[in-house]
DNA sequence: TAGATTGTTAATCGATTAACAATC
DNA sequence: TAGATTGTTAATCGATTAACAATC
């Protein structure tokens, strides 16, 4: 049984941004001991249309039989494997702040294929020490560890004001991927993925939406 | 002059989502003394079509002079306004683990109109305790605390399985809009705003676009 | 002036939703 | 069986991109 097909090479991005999560909903059912769902209730629980949970469901190239729904297990392996969650890829964070040290501490990312290895700063005072088992280094040396040690992906946590450089020193090193979480519109190689997360899109997409209903309301 | 117009009343959601990541390259603009900005600067820093910026500008009003551009000072204010930044909301936050705990201290939400005024959790160890400055009260008084100071944002960073609880405490409470952190799907109220902020939807951007492209270039 | 840039309309592209037959 | 649910095609909707006149 071939399990390791390679599936759709390209999915929309909003159906990216869905997948992760259906997954807690999915674990939910697994821990209650059901087999199968359908997208009617998935599309409850994430206020989606259940077309458009099938859409998903079909981008990941997952079947289910009519009546019964989809197997939860089935599910959940093939939204894992479609994100490379079952490949472990590992990870420098540069930057061990309060953000940085959270990340660090954060329990899911192996779940999630991802393992932050080390950790960098520029403040001497923190090089040396280590946080959440993981070794503070300084940040002259990442461009040489990551090309030693293969790390495909970058974490920055540094003030926007660094995170250019940072930035630079990660591609120099080899590094493949770029997590930024620093409000800072980096410009890399056209070949190195930048995923911006910093809380301010977030922020603004909240603030907006609350902006606009008080406008309404107290109209 | 009427600098408290309305504005349009709805913007595309990608729009929204873009309109934070231009404030960085316009206020290094300022701080380098250049008062005019085009469309195809602000295009190239962020990777996106100038027509697009337009579009985007276009939206919160802004208005540019042709062959000189858009005004610095009118662009950052006019994005701030348009998202709400420039009226503080005040939020709880519940749940001071790691995440929590950086988010207490993180120095730029007083910027984006966001003013953390108290921290709950259930831990009795952790209630009493200051963080950041902010007093850690008993989830417990979450509602009454909430309903008594208008209090309109409720920030999740506890564990996914007590994420429901705590959504239900918020919305008890009078809170009108949670940011969820927490990898859960929340079912509230249709009139309460839920943006989620898991790290997992970022994170899946990042790592579906890596396993695609080794994917391709393993072929 | 020439040409860079805006503002705006139209065309294209892509994602969501609707419709409906197949099926368990 | 009846009806809930999938799978799939077509229709709709909305966002992006292209085109181009206006203009400073």
């Amino acid at each position: 049984m071939n399990t390791t097909t390679t599936g759709p090479v390209s999915a929309p991005i909003p159906t990216v941004r869905r997948l992760p999560q259906y997954l807690p909903v999915l674990e939910e059912q697994a821990g209650a001991g059901k087999t199968s769902i359908s997208c009617t209730y998935l599309g409850q629980k994430l206020s989606l249309e259940p077309t458009q949970v099938r859409k998903d469901l079909e981008a990941i190239g997952a079947i289910g039989r009519a009546k019964v729904g989809y197997s939860v297990e089935e599910l959940i392996g093939g939204i894992r494997d479609f994100l490379g969650w079952n490949n472990t890829s590992e990870a420098f964070l540069a930057g061990v702040g309060n953000l940085g040290t959270a990340l660090l501490g954060y329990g899911k990312f192996t779940e999630q294929g991802l393992t932050i290895v080390a950790a960098f700063d520029s403040d001497p005072a923190r090089v040396g020490k280590n946080v959440h088992r993981r070794p503070i280094l300084s940040i002259e040396k990442l461009p040489s560890l990551a090309r030693r040690m293969h790390v495909s992906i970058g974490i920055i946590t540094v003030p926007a004001t660094e995170a250019q450089g940072v930035a630079n020193r990660m591609v120099e090193g080899g590094i493949r991927a770029i997590w930024n979480f620093a409000p800072a519109a980096l410009t890399v190689a056209d070949d190195v993925i930048v995923e911006n997360a910093s809380f301010s899109i977030s922020l603004a997409l909240l603030t907006r939406r609350l902006a606009q209903r008080s406008r309404r309301t107290s109209k």
